[in-house]
DNA sequence: GTCTATAAAGTGATAGAC
DNA sequence: GTCTATCACTTTATAGAC
C-alpha cells in the first residue's frame, strides 16, 4: 500500500488547499478536478499529474484529517485509562478522548473553522468509503478501541448495546459537525464548536450510563467483529 | 409553488421506482437521469418528460417520502401530547412520535427494506437541501414543533440546550439509517431497525433527562429562530 | 514540472418523427 | 406518450510540446 505524505508548500499543497474547500463545500460527489485546479489557477493536467487522479487527490486530503485525528483520538485515550478506572470522571475522559479532538483542528493548514469542520463531518459520515480497503480497516479499529474502553468502564453493560450508543454518539458528532455553520446563521451570540462538544460529552455520559434491561432486545452472540462494522 | 402528486403506477411510477433504488444506493449526486430510465428499460427523454428535469425527479422522490413522514410524527405527537404530561413517560412518548415512524416505510412502494433506510438518512441528512425553499421550511417546523414539546416536559432546561440534544437525536437516527445495512454485514442475528430505534429511545430519553448545569455554557439570548434552523 | 490540445465518454435537455 | 437523434457542454485522463 502507497503512503501518502501530506506536502508542507508547493504546487501539491496549492491544489490540495484549494480540493480541501471545495470537498468541504460541495461535497465529494460533485467537485472535478477542472473545479479544483481552476481555483488556485492551475492547468487541468496538474490534478492528475500530482496525484495520479481525481480519486488519489481525495484520498489524500481524507488521509491528511482522517489520520492524525484517529492518532489523536487513540493518544488521549491511552493517557484517560493510565490515569485509572473506577473514578465516576471516566465514562466522561473517554468520551473527550473521542470527541475533543475535532476541537484541535489537526490535519489543517489553511481551511477556515466553518469549512474544516464541514469537511471533517463528511469525510466520517461515509467512514472512509473512497479510500482504498487497508485504510478503511483504520476507521473500524479506532471504533473498536473505543468500544472496548467504555465496556470496562461500563460493565452492565451488554457489548452489543455499547456499540449501539456508540454508534449514536458518532451520528450525533458527525451531525454536528456537518450542520454546525448553517445552525449559527443569524445568531448574534454563536455557540463554539468547543460548547457543542461539550454538551454533546455530557448528552452521551448521561445516556451511556442508563442501565439498560429490555426484554425485547435479544442479545447476539454469533459475530462479535460484526459489532464494529462501523 | 406546485404541488407535487405521487403516481399509484405507470410510467411516472416505473421511473420514480428506479430512481429511489438508485439514489437510495449511490447518493442524490451520483444519479443520472440516464441511470434512472435504462434501468426501468425506458427512453432517456422519460425523465424529463415526465419530471421536467433531473431536479424535478429528485424532488418528487424526496417529497414522497418526507411528506407522509412529517404528517405522522406531528400527529403522533399530538396524541402523545393528548393524553397529557407529567407522567414519566411522556419524553418516551415524544421520542417515539419522532422515531418511531420511520418503521412504517410510509411512502414506500417497492424499495426493500434496506434501501428505503438508507434512502430515508439521505435525505434528512441534508435537511431537504435539494428542494425549493417552501419544502425545506416544513423539515425546520416539524423541528421546532418537537423541541417546543419537549420544553413542555423539561421545564427546567433551557431551549438552547434542549434544541442542541434534539440535534444530536437527529443526527444519530438519521448515522443508524444510513449505516443499519453495512452494520449487520456478517451478523447471523441481525439487529432489527425495531429493536435499534428501541435502544436510541431509551439512550436519548436518558440523556434528555440530564440537568444541565454548566459555567461555561453560555445561555444565548438574542435570535430564538436561530435555534430551529436545522 | 507546466501547459495545451485532444481523446473518449458522459451529462441534461430538447426537437421532431411516430 | 414514446422514442431516436442530437445539441451543447462537461467529465477524467493523457499525449506531447516547451
Amino acid at each position: 500500500m502507497r503512503e501518502i505524505t501530506i506536502p508542507e508548500s508547493g504546487a501539491k499543497r496549492k491544489l490540495l488547499d484549494a480540493a480541501e474547500i471545495l470537498f468541504a463545500i460541495h461535497g465529494f460527489d460533485l467537485v472535478t478536478v477542472r473545479h479544483v485546479s481552476q481555483r488556485v489557477e492551475m492547468n487541468v493536467a496538474s490534478v492528475n499529474y500530482h496525484f495520479g487522479s481525481r480519486a488519489g487527490l481525495l484520498a489524500t486530503v481524507i488521509l491528511q484529517y482522517a489520520t492524525p485525528l484517529h492518532e489523536q483520538r487513540l493518544a488521549l485515550l491511552d493517557t484517560a485509562e493510565r490515569k485509572g478506572f473506577g473514578k465516576i470522571t471516566s465514562i466522561e475522559a473517554i468520551l473527550e478522548a473521542y470527541l475533543s479532538p475535532v476541537l484541535l483542528r489537526i490535519g489543517s493548514t489553511e481551511l477556515p473553522e466553518e469549512n474544516f469542520y464541514q469537511l471533517l463531518g463528511r469525510i466520517f459520515a461515509d467512514h472512509g468509503k473512497a479510500l482504498p480497503q487497508p485504510y478503511r480497516d483504520s476507521f473500524q479499529s479506532v471504533n473498536e478501541r473505543f468500544i472496548r474502553a467504555f465496556a470496562k468502564v461500563l460493565p452492565g453493560l451488554a457489548l452489543e448495546d455499547l456499540a449501539a450508543r456508540f454508534h449514536f454518539i458518532q451520528g450525533a458528532l458527525i451531525h454536528l459537525l456537518a450542520h454546525q455553520a448553517t445552525l449559527l446563521q443569524g445568531t448574534k451570540s454563536p455557540q463554539t464548536m468547543g460548547q457543542s462538544i461539550e454538551r454533546l460529552v455530557r448528552f452521551a455520559a448521561t445516556g451511556l450510563r442508563e442501565r439498560l434491561v429490555v426484554e425485547d432486545v435479544v442479545a447476539v452472540k454469533d459475530t462479535p467483529q460484526a459489532m464494529f462494522n462501523f
